[in-house]
Parts: C-alpha cells; structure tokens; sequence
DNA sequence: CGTACGCTTAATATTAAGCGTACGGTGCCATATT
C-alpha cells in the first residue's frame, strides 16, 4: 500500500507544482528511492527530465534541498525555470560572488524559515567552513549534484573543491544525494560515486543512443582539406550549428575566416569580457547566430532544440567529452549531424592537456608537514608550504585518496591516525596519480578510435560507455556505406561487462564489441582495444570472476 | 606533443634552412580601482 501511496503523492506533486501531467517509469522509480533515503546517479540526456528527479521529492521532503552546480549562469537560468513554473511557484535562491553579503544572508535566512526551497551554490562556496556551517544550519533534506561529470573532469585539477563534494555533504549530515548528469562512462561513474561518497546508489542509464544524430569522421592530411570539408558541410545551408575548435585563437581565426567566405559566424571562448558571453549565447539561442565557433566553454546549459549540426575541427579529448558536446545537436528530435573532422596531430594537444606527474619529493615535504604540524586550515597550508591554491588542492586530494591525509571539521587538513609514512604516501600517491594519467590517456586513444572506426560508429561510442548493443546504429557512415556488419554486434569470446584478466594489463571489463574489435576497460591501465581474432588465438583474456 | 614565430646563420645578394622559445582549455573567487 505504501509505495503506492508515494507513487500518488509523487504524481500529485508533479502535476500540481509543475504542470507535468505523467512522469516516466524511470523517474518514478529515481523519486521513489530519494523519498526513501536512497542515493542517486542519473545518466540521461539534457531535456529528458534530470532535473525533475530531485525537484519533485525535495518538495515532499520537509527541509531545503542544496542543488550543487558549477556555473552561476547556469544556476540562474534553473532559478528563473523554477519560479517561472506552475501555478505554485517554488522560490529558489542562490549564494554565490555574485550577491552583496546582504543578499545572501538574507537567502540563508528565507531557506532557515522555510520560504525558500532550493539553494543553488557552487563547491567553491561550500568549502568555505563559514559557509558550510551556514548552509548545515538551513537543515537541508536533499543534496543534487548538478552536471556531476565536472567532478571527474574538472575535479582532479581544474576545480579542485569538486572533490571536497564528500566532506561536505558529510558535514551536511548527510541527507540523500542525487548526482545527474548527461554523459559518464563507467571510470567516470565510479568517479562520481566514490568522491561523493553514494551509498549503494540506485544508478540509472538511459538514452545514450541518439538515433536522429548522424555520426560522421573524417580523417583530414591537411588542414586544407578539413577546412574544404568544413565547408562543404556549410555550403548545405542548414543552421544553426556549432563548430568545435582546440584553441581560442583558433576559434577569432576560423570566425573570421568564415566570414570572409560569405558565412555568419561568431566566436565564443573563456577569454572573453563576461557580458560579451553572455549576449553571444542570448543571441544563438534566440537563432540570431547562425554559426558559432567555440572552444569547450560554449555549450554547459545551451538547451536549444533546433541545432541542426555539431562539426569538431580537432579531436577531442574522450568521448565523454564528444558525447557531451554532440548531445547538443537535434533535441527537438529532427535529423541532425555530426561531424568529426580530425588529424593525427591534434593529439599532442590533448596529451600537453593531461598534464604531468605531481613531484614525489613535494608529495612527501606536504605529507610531512601535515604530520609534523597538522592540521592546517588551507591557507595556512598556503602559507606554509607555498604552494598555489589550484596545485594544493591537487596533491591533497592525491594524499587523502592513498590515506595519508585527512579533511577534520570545520574543514581543518591533516594526517589519519594510521597514516602511512610520508614517502610511502607520497609513493601511493604518485602511483595513483599515474593510474589516472593512464585512464586519461586511454579516453584520448579510444576518442581516436571512434575516429578511425572502420565498422558501426554508433556500436564504437557504445562500448566506450559499456552499453550493449546488439545491433548495428544504422545512422553513422559506415552503416550507410555499408562497411558495419550487420550481424557483428555483441557476439565475441567474453559477455559484455563479464571480468577478464591479461597477463601484463591485469583485471579488467569487457565493455563491448565492434566490427573485429572488443573494449577491454582495465582498472590499472584504462581502455585497451583487443582484436578479437588474435585474443581467441593466443588466449590473451581468461574469465576472472571476482 | 605540435605549431608558430623570431632570430641567426649559411650560401648568395634574396632566400632557405636551422635552432630555440613560447604557447596551448574549462570557472569559481577575491581584491583593487573606477
């Protein structure tokens, strides 16, 4: 009778406050478990209904629910989305450097006494300790992450307070999470589920398979040739549509040159003026840019229907990324394309990405220190060590990560009790540091290989994501030049997502197949692609069940 | 890792090759000045 019950409620509150007259079997299933206590990782496509998971049961929940986000532009249009819905509209608020400490007391105090219901923050606010008691004393009942790939993405260097995200909903109190975002590969899924800490979550995967995206590559020898196959692309007329580049410069250049060609085109990159941004993406929503030209910083929040293509004029880094950035194209479920028009040197540009190995001798001063005159608050540690806020955060997530430091209350950094010696954590370290080069490496590999795929390219994304399929896309160029076999899919010598083990590799995940190919995810060294002749012949892979 | 660019040097009187160097994405936030 009870489930029933919550079924109904969560229905009524569905249709009432938002106006949504039936919620899909999925979602149900997603609230029901919240309600329950549970935790949650979605992995759905923008416009499939993510954000609906943690909106309908934070409103059956009695506290505030605190929706992590990383963007401040986004987090305003999900406040303005909020309010503008239903016929009871639910009041949203947000903290962030852009309000007056007035304004945001002021919020804290509207969550505190219960006329607000959401508060959209980014990680960076709440690892202020201040803050994060402020936002304790709010008593939230429900924590959503927002966008939770950034955790994996952004995490391990860029914005390192994404993966303080654990400590914080600990000090929180622990209340429900709800982790959504559009695309995870299970490396990154495990990411997002180990820095957040998720009990047992309920995780739910749909619609990775966009059937009315074309997917097209072409390796290009020139740059002269992928700018003719650029525009050839072009010259069919249809817009809007958004070309890819690596580099920001290459973003003013390619606009420019495109114009001069008699095309429309605009740029968009992270190095330019804010306001001028934000009017560039008002105006491709509103189809006043036909063309954009953008780094990777165009596209979080763009929930445009109508994109007709997605073109990439450089390889990207893994296919998280290309899925991620091709999602944009054909959400109003029309026919659009996709286009990857890449060179075997785009790759150096991906690996000067990746960065390099964090130094063993600063791993072990840090560790020592933490041990000799611990704990630190951060910019004691600043102070103390001298090292950059960016590059402090790396190594302590590194040193946490292996046991050898710890975040305290009041967000305090020092040693475990039975915290390894400090060249022994600094050692752990480096080797972990390593094992996450290596997976990074390996998306970049299978990105290349999604690009050189000579079978079914919808089958070669699939089994980067772990999903099986059992038959051909039938929407890539390889299925329409008939090169994909129809009958290759998911056949081979080990079940897709059953444990092998190789003799130098070790452990690992069959992910799937694709023409004469298998997926091997390997938990030390990344993705590896097998020839699945040559692995039944020499016996490369034994079952391993774990 | 690869490319662009500027400087030097070399073989010839303007061009070419060779070498070293700088640069490359994603956004919070805080602080200082209008």
């Amino acid at each position: 009778m009870r489930p029933t019950f919550t079924a109904l409620r969560l229905r009524r509150a569905a249709r009432t406050l938002f106006g949504w007259k039936t919620l899909r079997p999925g979602q149900l299933d997603a609230m029901r478990a919240i309600l329950r206590g549970h935790d949650v990782l979605a992995v759905m496509p923008t416009g499939a209904g993510k954000s609906a998971l943690y909106q309908v049961p934070a409103t059956q929940l009695p506290g505030p629910t605190v929706v992590i986000s990383p963007l401040l532009a986004l987090q305003q249009d999900q406040i303005g989305g909020l309010e503008r819905r239903g016929a009871a509209p639910l009041k949203a608020v947000r903290v962030s450097s852009a309000e007056t400490p007035k304004q945001q007391q002021a919020a804290l105090a509207a969550l505190r006494d219960g006329s607000a219901e959401f508060l959209f923050i980014t990680p960076e606010q709440l690892a202020d300790p201040d803050r994060l008691a402020e936002v304790k004393a709010c008593k939230p009942s429900l924590v959503a992450v927002d966008e939770a790939h950034c955790i994996s993405a952004w995490g391990h260097d860029f914005r390192p307070d994404y993966l303080a995200l654990g400590h914080v909903i600990r000090q929180l109190g622990r209340p429900p999470v709800v982790a959504l975002t559009a695309t995870a590969s299970p490396p990154v899924r495990d990411d997002i589920v180990e820095r957040l800490g998720l009990r047992k979550p309920k995780i739910m995967v749909t619609g990775l398979d966009r059937h009315n995206l074309f997917l097209e590559a072409a390796n290009c020898p020139t740059e002269d040739y992928r700018w003719r196959r650029l525009q050839a692309l072009l010259a069919e007329g249809e817009t809007p549509g958004i070309v890819y580049v690596p580099t920001r410069r290459g973003a003013e250049e390619l606009a420019t040159r495109l114009r001069a060609a008699g095309h429309e085109a605009a740029h968009y990159h992270g190095g330019m003026a804010t306001g001028a941004r934000e009017k560039l993406h008002e105006e491709f929503l509103a189809d006043k840019v036909p063309i954009m030209v953008a780094t990777s910083a165009f596209g979080m929040g763009i929930d445009k229907p109508n994109i007709r293509w997605v073109a990439h004029v450089a390889l990207p880094d893994s296919p998280d990324s290309y899925l991620q950035e091709i999602g944009r194209a054909g959400r109003d479920g029309l026919p659009a394309r996709t286009l990857l028009l890449w060179r075997a040197e785009d790759e150096g540009l991906q690996r000067f990405f990746t960065g390099a190995l964090p130094a063993l001798d600063e791993l072990r001063d840090l560790a020592a220190v933490l041990r000799a005159d611990g704990p630190f608050t951060k910019t004691a540690l600043r102070e103390r060590t001298g090292f950059g806020a960016r590059k402090l955060g790396q190594l302590v997530a590194l040193l946490e990560h292996v046991g050898g430091a710890v975040t305290r209350s009041g967000g305090k950094i020092g040693t475990p009790r039975y915290a390894p010696q400090p060249a022994d954590a600094a050692a752990l370290a480096v080797a972990e540091a390593e094992r996450q080069q290596n997976l990074s490496k390996s998306r970049t590999d299978m990105m290349r290989g999604y690009a050189e795929a000579r079978g079914c390219r919808g089958q070669a994304l699939l089994a980067y994501f772990g999903e099986k399929m059992n038959h051909v896309c039938g929407h890539c160029d390889n299925c329409v030049a008939g090169r994909a076999v129809a009958d290759n899919g998911a056949v081979g010598p080990f079940p897709v997502h059953s444990t092998v083990k190789h003799a130098e590799w070790g452990s690992g995940m069959v992910m799937g197949y694709e023409d004469d190919k298998m997926t091997v995810l390997f938990d030390e060294v990344g993705y590896k692609t097998l020839s699945v002749p040559v692995v039944s012949e020499q016996g490369l892979l034994v079952a391993d069940p774990r």
